[in-house]
DNA sequence: GTCTATACCCAGATAGAC
DNA sequence: GTCTATCTGGGTATAGAC
């Protein structure tokens, strides 16, 4: 188990953004050296592969993505609300999801079109969000629904992300977030 | 106004398939012509360049499908049938979609992270569904939501497939689309 | 129209000096 | 640990024979 150093980290840090913003494939060693100020040969001391720099950033965005659900569980004192929150992510992301979309649907895809070793880690993504979300909805006494509900509500956030990219309209986005949120209300009626 | 060869046709049939199936950056002149079983420097006769290709396979998109909405028209005596047909759609691709994706949402998410030219023209790949489903809400007398609509269905035929794709799960979108249908009856009852 | 040959570039990856 | 130099392969694109 080698020592994280710094270097290591930007590296993972600066691939994680570019292959959001370009795609996996599209970026290459250069873009990522050029981004970080170090040479291309030198991160083949940190990584062999570019598989291998693809397996760390997914396993970044897992913790990242771990620790957003954790803080939404603490910050919000109901089941709705986290998922509101969970909602809330679109509009407080707009920008980047016009731009570039979703990056769990996005990578995803791309991977599944690569025919890419590395799909299952990338699923893990979905997963987290999956189980986090079924979690609430179960809280919410919807017992043996919370699963399919917990699909629907990430169904919906990537179907909103696609169209949002395709025409970068924010009032679609805008639109489509006020349905989620009265999906959400009429499952949980608060009286 | 060259002639169209049989031979220009078959590039563009060939690139279509290639490029749903692997995406447009990862498939290469030599996937094609080995697919086409012609010689790589033989459809530079055809295309100048690569963004040729992607023009015209867009373009036989947008042909394509305008002759799948008129077909859909023509063999459904009703708005609704009609909207049925474009949610059939997922249940009938259903195989290629949790392989591939959606064809056009996939399309304008790699051409957004490329930050290509040909964007406008995916779109409007999006665009012909979007009128032609705000045209069969109108027919509801849906009025003034009718393109709302039309974008809600729109965004989740975009959420189900890629949920499907990233959980190659034919159960999952089995059920959104079960749900799908029942957003639809309920909009326009049937008594 | 179709082919072969090739120019040219940039990718991922390696070797070895410092 | 970081660098420069380099190898090798594949990509787009061109030239020119047939």
């Amino acid at each position: 188990m080698p020592a994280i150093t710094d270097t290591r980290d930007r590296i993972i840090a600066t691939a994680d953004a570019l292959f959001y913003a370009r795609g996996y494939a599209a970026t290459s060693f250069m873009d990522i050296a050029q981004a970080l100020g170090i040479s291309r040969g030198n991160f083949y001391y940190y990584f062999k592969t570019k598989d291998e720099i693809l397996a760390a950033v997914i396993e970044f965005r897992l913790a990242r993505t771990r620790a957003l659900l954790d803080a939404w569980s603490q910050e919000e004192g109901s089941p709705a609300a986290r998922v509101g929150r969970f909602i809330q992510m679109l509009i407080d992301n707009q920008a980047p999801i016009m731009a570039h979309g979703c990056p769990v649907g996005t990578l995803c895809a791309e991977l599944a079109k690569l025919d890419h070793p590395a799909q299952p880690q990338a699923r893990a993504l979905f997963t987290l969000f999956r189980d986090w979300l079924r979690a609430q909805f179960d809280a919410l006494g919807q017992g043996a629904r919370a699963d399919a509900l917990a699909l629907h509500a990430l169904m919906r956030s990537q179907g909103i992300a696609t169209l949002a990219t395709a025409f970068r309209d924010p009032v679609l986005l805008g639109q489509e977030v006020a349905a989620l949120r009265a999906w959400l209300a009429d499952l949980s009626p608060n009286p």
